[in-house]
DNA sequence: GTGAAAGCGCTAACAT
DNA sequence: ATGTTAGCGCTTTCAC
């Protein structure tokens, strides 16, 4: 079945090295050698066995990139941007689904793939400061979101109290006051959502509202599903109690976003006129929404280019010089306003993505330098 | 940096093959043996080099999946269940984006990565059967859509001239007489875009109603924006001609579908009343769309499960026995009623998703037997 | 039950 | 400019 270097060279009639030196593109080469060498490859259909290659020289070319779950729209496109990216540095992409599951992310960052892959990306969900302390693994990491996490390793992601207090203030700028949460975790602590939920409990704090847990509803996953579910609980809940429907909901995600919307649009009531939404992260989906949805928008190409290009520097570090330090790198956030709040007052026919954030990391902070905080600028996006 | 066996081994006072087989799990060795050789792996933080096992296994248990863009929501959905079926088949998946290009498809299936993976899942768009037939290749290939490939491989797809079909059908059975087609390709061939446009074309036809070119628009890409692009243009030429706006629209997928529907709003037409919609592939966002939309429903998980059993069964192959016939599988499809089309009839309650047509390959069809083919059922969903 | 040695396919020293 | 040799880390005959 496989055909061998080795096998190249004999029927070219030359040594094993002289074929790889060819195979590999060395100058040097008598053409008359090289094209006898070459034939040989096509007629054998010599392949050359990467598996042998990496095994020689210690590196694989591949990069894991580990997140809950790709179906999921969001990890979807950041996914597809890191391809993108890795495939530019030709480095491949395997990716591995955690589920969102502590044991799976706790087997993922101690190297499932140990020397498999040349380094990792990781969207961690439950994983503590601690496991990655005592992580079991050399390959270099880059972890992509999640919040704080006072570890070695580098770290981008958005500043998610922020954020969400961004989008709570939009809502209560508009004069909304029964602003809801929808998508908090519902059983072990999910660190984005609580992150999230913080941010809304501290603006509501911050205009002077008691925020009240009846406004809260949490949820299993982060689907749809588990939005439209959630919010008619609440709406259910508040019913009972002749209590008054929110008038606004921030959602930890644009599914969960939407799913509510399903379920406000059932239970008879407008978006925004009734009720405002603001989702989280800018999917694609949301901004063909039939009420195109308002949501935080994290860069999320630069989020992918930039981890692919740390986790790269950090790959070909050569060991001798003084090893990269690590660096928490806090990509700006786009507050985009559509229709969900503010309702149909554009032309109607604005192009769909706001000009992308010009982000570049200003300076890579050092290890633990803690954020490069940047005023959240907000765009305005109607499709 | 690099912990060998070797190093554990020596540490452990025992060879190289007994620390081996402790490593693997071998049964027959003396507990004492085994207790210091694991003592050894701990102390070191022995990680296995899984590059050097395959190396010498001749396997390295990785799949390529190589699909257009993963960030596209049909292909995120079917990497999902790809990646969670691999899974427990203990196969890590490796993804690579083709783009849809013709060039980076040829390159992927002649082995971009050749030995690296064990074999490869392929959803070609614009390949052609010659190009399969001069692959370049050994590894065990399965493709996936595309329509009709008369190839040694196994492929996976199901009928889209017949669905098609059937989503043209339920419009003309509400009554819809201008039925346009919306993501026709607008460059070289697009495999599944042809074969729906002759479902289009066919199904118009059996009704006895000429397919007018002017209700066909091709799109470049196949996102949203593609759809409300296209759908946009088409209104626009449709009007400026003083000829009356279509009365439904068959679009080539979901996401076009979303788009022309934006679109529609836009120009003041009301989705089902003026213009009935449907989709094509079932993706959640269809499903929770504000008018949820009527679509045609591939069964995808059924399609990842089959695409990683026949691979992996390819793989496995022993080597001696007849080697596994190449097979055709034609998956059922199933045409979702929602409220594109139909408008809001149901309880609104109802759950999103139709029971998942129970399906299973009757009897694997042997090289080119042909399509099992199946009367596409109809399945009413509402959210 | 354990040890010694060969070799998976390739590339990089070191010769010539 | 080309050939010879060693060895990446692992598993596996083959002996003992």
């Amino acid at each position: 079945m496989g055909v061998s270097l080795k096998d190249v060279a004999l029927r070219a009639g030359v040594s094993l090295r002289t074929a790889s030196k060819v195979v590999n593109g060395s100058p040097h080469l008598r053409p008359a050698t090289r094209e006898r060498v070459l034939r040989a490859v096509d007629e054998l259909g010599y392949r050359p066995n990467l598996t042998a290659r990496h095994l020689r020289s210690g590196r694989t070319g591949l990069i894991t990139m580990a997140v809950p779950d790709v179906a999921r729209p969001y990890f979807a496109e950041l996914a597809g941007a890191v391809i993108e990216t890795a495939a530019r540095y030709g480095r491949t992409v395997l990716l591995d689904h955690t589920g969102g599951s502590y044991e799976r992310e706790l087997t993922v960052c101690n190297g499932a793939r140990s020397h498999l892959a040349d380094g990792l990306i990781l969207s961690p969900v439950r994983l503590a400061e601690e496991d990655l302390r005592a992580r079991a693994d050399q390959a270099p990491l880059v972890l992509l979101g999640g919040g704080e996490y006072r570890v070695p390793y580098d770290h981008i992601a958005i500043d998610d109290v922020a954020a969400a207090r961004t989008a709570v203030r939009h809502l209560a700028s508009l004069g909304r006051r029964r602003i809801a949460f929808v998508g908090a975790s519902d059983d072990r602590a999910r660190r984005e959502a609580d992150l999230r939920l913080r941010g809304w409990r501290e603006e509501l704090a911050a205009a002077g509202t008691v925020p009240s847990t009846a406004l809260v509803a949490a949820t299993d996953g982060r689907g749809r599903q588990d939005g439209l579910a959630a919010m008619t609980r609440l709406l259910a809940r508040q019913r009972s109690r002749g209590r008054p429907v929110p008038d606004a909901v921030f959602a930890c995600n644009d599914q969960l976003a939407l799913g509510a919307m399903r379920a406000l649009a059932q239970h008879g009531l407008r978006v925004p006129e009734d009720v405002a939404v603001v989702g989280f992260d800018d999917t694609e989906e949301g901004r063909y929404a039939a009420v195109s949805l308002t949501t935080i928008a994290p860069d999320t190409s630069a989020i992918a280019r930039l981890a692919v290009t740390r986790l790269v520097e950090r790959i070909s570090w050569d060991g001798a010089s003084p090893p990269p330090a690590p660096v928490r790198i806090t990509p700006g956030h786009t507050l985009v306003v559509r229709e969900s709040t503010t309702g149909r007052s554009g032309t109607g026919r604005a192009p769909p993505r706001p000009a992308a954030p010009a982000f570049e990391p200003a300076a890579p902070a050092h290890a633990f330098a803690g954020c490069q905080s940047r005023q959240p600028p907000v765009a305005r996006g109607t499709v």
